[in-house]
DNA sequence: TTGCTATATTCGAAATCTCGAATATAATGG
DNA sequence: CCATTATATTCGAGATTTCGAATATAGCAA
């Protein structure tokens, strides 16, 4: 069960584990049920790209869809997940320099054509 | 600013995003600073393995290591990271049911070698 | 030095993820 | 029925992750 649990949480932590879908997190718990257009527009995203994620967040139950007429609703469904986005939120910022370090290393931002990174060297 | 924090936190979800690694850390809060030997006994698992993981860790500064002699003792670095598993595992016991069918659906477990899961449909 | 223990790194193959493009589907209004 | 709007899905290419196998390195002792 220990190992269930461990493949559970790792499957969640997948899902967080990109930008955008961190962003439509956060934008359903700032801002409640919203409808998908709204979502891509304020993202600034090709829709199919943001359905595409959402069906990553529904697939983990992260969030809820409630079709009505035309469009779907999408909300969080728990708001353990944002108090997770914040506890991530504090640790960012209790190691602000070293964190933003981390992201001059990741070189995230630019494109996506890039070598892998080389490992530091531990000593 | 908010665009770099979701990329700071996706890849610290990014790096908990694998059950091997979640179980390191996990090992580390319960029982303080191991040495690596330590680690991929209790884990069962190659040592090389274990080796890789623990880099992708201390990349994002999850743990830390304090080289002695012969060997590398690793600790979690920030108690905020337990905290955020704890409530990982709050968010599992209250959606039990669900959280054991959406382990059912990853059939997580069973080797590595599996087609790409079709995506249920949203009505 | 040589050898041994502990740990890290590199390599390559298979799996998985991500994106845009194209296409599909559902609801609604003519 | 046909068209339109809103959303979802499929496909394929390129990027990334994962693992084991092989190899490298560091510390220490003989």
């Amino acid at each position: 069960m220990q190992d269930k649990l461990r493949r559970f949480k790792a499957g969640i932590f997948q899902a967080l584990a990109h930008p955008t879908r961190i962003a439509i997190i956060e934008f359903l718990r700032d801002e409640g049920e919203m409808p998908v257009t709204s979502l891509y527009e304020w993202l600034e995203l090709e829709q199919a790209n943001v359905s595409q994620h959402l069906a990553v967040l529904r697939a983990k139950h992260l969030v809820v869809a409630r079709k009505t007429g035309n469009q779907v609703f999408y909300s969080l469904r728990d708001p353990i997940i944002g108090r997770v986005l914040d506890l991530m939120r504090q640790y960012f910022h209790s190691h602000l320099s070293e964190s933003l370090d981390l992201l001059e290393d990741m070189r995230a931002g630019d494109g996506r054509k890039r070598k892998r990174k080389r490992i530091r060297r531990l000593t």
